[in-house]
DNA sequence: GCTATAATGTTATATTATAACATAACATTA
DNA sequence: TAATGTTATGTTATAATATAACATTATAGC
């Protein structure tokens, strides 16, 4: 059985939006229906704030918004839920922008490999068993056990070279 | 031609330190001279105290040694000093550490991926082109133009393993 | 209801990084 | 060698990112 290797793809033009963020958040609440775990609003609320788009999103910009809905919002509010989420496996940080973009495959747990256009913004999530192997492999030889992988490729999507 | 795959290997007991340091402040003196650019004093101790270990190094950090040595350091005399040895390829970002290593192949271009123990902080870098092109050839399948990345690893070096 | 735990509230502060403008050092050449 | 342009550094202030520590509230299980 082989995984899928595009959990999140650059969007077509006529990507909906809405349906694309309806069905992680139900895919999401699911997974802590099962795990036990409270998607408490607060935490439902920055896990739809991190999917309002395809790009990154920055805690700040998070807490902002937060704050303009309800009154007293802090920096601790947002990254509680951030790490809420990333624990779950719903978002992942962004190591090179300091930012934060929704999983393609919440709760699921795989590695990531993250293509970022630094033109339209837009983040493209693998899991590519090939790279994970390889990258295994090499660090294998040296004696390495490797734990974490933070792979991250900036550069242009289709769109954005014939635009 | 083959690259030499390892930049910066996990060190060995014996591992003579100073000469370490020695070449590589030698090597990059020699770029510069080549490029025509100042390794200014500032510039130069900045990349020796990245160097005094094979660990990352903090900004902040080296601030604090450089505000001991000589009055008047202040965050951006440590981060322009990055700038310059980063641009020219004399220390590299470790982007999920927010923190410094130095640069094993001063000056030359390349693509590197970091080991980075987690127990005894030791950095390895590499410049693996089954990596580089594996990745390159992913990316391409998906009309993708990757100009940077990052890739950085965590895990156990060898020597913390067996102890 | 009582209690343990998890979640959130609250205040303060730590850490990382840059903007913007001023001065100094240095090289080039008129 | 004085004038000029350029690069590097000094200086002040602040922006941006993140966490510590402790208080309170909500919730679930008993």
């Amino acid at each position: 059985m082989k995984e899928k290797q595009i959990v999140t793809p650059f969007r077509s033009d006529d990507h909906q939006h809405s349906t694309c963020l309806a069905s992680i958040l139900t895919a999401a609440e699911q997974v802590c229906r099962q795990r036990g775990l409270k998607l408490t609003p607060l935490r439902y609320r920055v896990l739809e704030l991190v999917w309002k788009t395809h790009e990154p999103v920055k805690a700040y910009d998070i807490l902002q918004i937060l704050q303009s809905e309800k009154k007293g919002a802090v920096p601790p509010t947002v990254y509680r839920a951030l790490d809420f989420l990333q624990q779950q496996g719903f978002v992942h940080k962004l190591e090179s922008m300091n930012a934060y973009v929704g999983c393609g495959a919440p709760g699921q747990h795989h590695t990531s490999q993250f293509l970022i256009c630094h033109q339209c913004g837009v983040v493209a999530e693998l899991d590519d068993d090939d790279i994970g192997q390889l990258i295994g492999s090499k660090t294998d030889a040296l004696g390495f056990k490797a734990s974490q992988l933070t792979i991250e490729i900036k550069g242009l999507c289709g769109s954005c070279q014939q635009a």
